[in-house]
DNA sequence: TCCATACAGAACCATTTCGGTTCTATTTTA
DNA sequence: TAAAATAGAACCGAAATGGTTCTGTATGGA
């Protein structure tokens, strides 16, 4: 199956947290370690993750932590996904551009599409942002119109 | 990374020869996998989930094969990598209905919204078909709209 | 009749990846 | 200067993935 990492599950879960308590709310490691459930290891090891994509600032010491960089109406899933688990490609072939054979290419005859697959999902995922994500879609069907956030 | 396994791949890799070669084309396993470049035993391997799903039919014995078991514009990736790879879900939480505690559900403000995101990329897959796949998209930019194939 | 072909199904194993922990450094402030 | 807090990397067990191999069953032709 598809299936995301947990741990960008988990980068997904802590954004939400900072995303709920707004702009500029401050949460150390500890903090959010508690209020998720999860083991503070791992909080740790994944705030890292997500704020040298740039989706958190930090702040060390004493008194130190993390918030976010952006509002949370211009954070995607694709982007908190692609923080902790790498770029969005469902295969290798497109993962880097060059010099990435996969063996079989010469007998791939769908190799082009797979660019164009690929970027569908993304956008898929670039169409969420994680305000969207925090006030569930009341009765929605499907998702809402996308506003592609540059 | 969001990533499809290999032999999913492999799945679709297999799928796009049928279609190529029109509904009601036989091919042999051992065709396949020369044609493919894959190894005999992997090519098993796939045909026979690819079987079991109901998306190729087989029949045993000398001169036997696979052959479609629809025409090509009727089967979508999202069948073809479902047959593969099991069920399509980004998270485990949805694979299965009942019975399925994260264990931090109670912590997780976002499930509700996980399965309208599943639902999307799902979409996604469910509305590109194998007819698609082997006639590239020449200079489209993005998909073409999708119809949905019941 | 009998044997070669070809699919069906399951078990098996090595390797990689994942999930998670631990350890050491560096920064900051009370 | 000591405690709080992030930065970074190494490390390890467990699970999933990727392949292979083996046994069984159906089919058709010599």
């Amino acid at each position: 199956m598809i299936r995301l990492t947990k741990q960008a599950d988990y980068g997904i879960l802590l954004m939400t947290q900072f995303a709920r308590a707004g702009m500029g709310a401050v949460f150390s490691a500890s903090d959010l370690a508690s209020r998720s459930g999860l083991s503070l290891p791992m909080v740790n090891k994944t705030l890292k993750l997500l704020s040298r994509a740039g989706l958190l600032s930090s702040q060390r010491g004493v008194n130190g932590g993390y918030q976010m960089s952006r509002d949370a109406g211009a954070i995607t899933l694709e982007e908190v996904i692609a923080a902790v688990d790498g770029p969005i490609a469902l295969t290798e072939c497109h993962e880097h551009g060059a010099g990435n054979d996969c063996g079989i290419s010469s007998h791939c005859p769908t190799r082009l599409n797979w660019g164009i697959i690929n970027d569908a999902l993304r956008d898929s995922l670039a169409g969420i942002t994680l305000l969207q994500m925090i006030r569930p879609f009341l009765g929605a069907k499907s998702l809402p119109a996308r506003e592609r956030v540059a």
